[in-house]
DNA sequence: AGAATGTCTGCAGCGGCTTCAGGGTCAAGG
DNA sequence: CCTTGACCCTGAAGCCGCTGCAGACATTCT
C-alpha cells in the first residue's frame, strides 16, 4: 500500500504520516524499488490506533506510552487505566477552566448590550481594569497543551 | 520604570514583554542612557489590557484588532461587541467538543472497570477499532488554537 | 575588587502538524 | 516517443505564544 492509500484509508494527510514516521511513533515502512514507502496491514492498524487516540486529544507522548504498554510483556491493563484516568483528569481541568472563561465572557458581553460610545463601552472598561491577580486565576488550564 | 518592575507589576515575564515588543503589540519603550528600556504608565496600562485579554484566551491577533478598534476614530463599540461574540462562539465550540470528549473517555474507562488482561482490555480494544469517521467527528474543535 | 542582581541581544525549542521548494516516478493519452 | 498529470521523495521553514539559554554589559552592595 502506498502512502496516499494509507492516508485516505485513515483520513490522515500524507505529510502527517511522514511526520509520525520521523517522530518514531509509526514504524518505518519498507521501501519499494522506486523508494516509495510500502505499508502493510500492521501499519494501517497502528495508524488507526494513533488517530483514534489523537481524536481523544491524547498527546503523542501519551500514545507512545500506551503503545509501549500494549507491546510490553503480557500484563494486565492497569497501566492503561491509569493513563486514561490521568488524561480524563486533565480534560476535566480544561473544561472547568473553559466554563469559567465563558461565564466571564458572557457577563462582559451582556454588560454592553447596546453599542455605546467607545469610551463608555463597558467591555473595554473591564478589560482595562483587570488586575493581574484576576487574570492569573484563569490562565492556567485554559490552554490545551500537556505542559507542566 | 525598568522592564523588571513592569514585569512584576503585571505578573508577566520579562521575556514575554520583550516578545510583545517584537510582535509590535506593545509599543517600544524609550531607552535610558544605558540602553535599558524605560516604561511609563501608558505601557503599564496597555500591558495590563493585553494580559487581561490573554487571560480571556484571546489570540494576539484578536487583541490587535481590539486595540486598533479602540485607537481608531471615535466610534461606537459595536466592533468590540462583534469581536467578543465571535470569541464567545469559538469558546462555546471548544466546550462542546471537550464535553463530548469527556463523555467518550468516561465511557471507555468505565467499560474497563477492573484491570483485565491486556489482550482483553476493553479500552485497548475500542482504541484499535476506531474508524476514521468516528475519529474525525471529534478532532475539529478540541484544539484550542484560532486556526481555520 | 568581587559578587549578586538586572538588563541587553539573538537564537533555539516546544507540539503537532502544515506548507513549500525542488526534485524523481509512473501510467495513460496523443 | 513525448507530454501531461497524479503521485511520490527529501529537507527545511512556518504556525502560535511563549520560554529558556548563552554570552555580554550595567549597576549596586559588601
Amino acid at each position: 500500500m502506498q502512502i496516499g492509500k494509507l492516508a485516505s484509508a485513515t483520513e490522515t494527510s500524507v505529510e502527517t504520516i511522514r511526520y509520525y514516521e520521523r517522530e518514531g511513533i509509526l514504524p518505518r515502512a519498507r521501501r519499494a524499488a522506486n523508494n516509495y514507502r510500502d505499508y502493510g496491514s500492521s501499519h494501517l492498524e497502528r495508524l488507526t490506533f494513533i488517530r483514534g487516540c489523537r481524536a481523544l486529544d491524547m498527546s503523542l507522548d501519551e500514545i507512545r506510552s500506551l503503545l509501549s504498554l500494549a507491546d510490553g510483556r503480557p500484563s494486565d491493563c492497569s497501566g492503561v487505566n491509569d493513563l486514561l484516568d490521568a488524561h480524563i483528569a486533565h480534560v476535566d481541568e480544561r473544561i472547568t477552566a473553559m466554563l469559567a472563561l465563558r461565564t466571564e465572557l458572557r457577563a462582559m458581553r451582556e454588560a454592553c448590550a447596546e453599542p455605546a460610545d467607545m469610551a463608555a463601552c463597558t467591555i473595554m472598561q473591564r478589560l482595562r481594569e483587570r488586575t493581574p491577580a484576576e487574570a492569573a486565576r484563569q490562565q492556567a488550564h485554559v490552554r490545551g497543551a500537556h505542559r507542566m
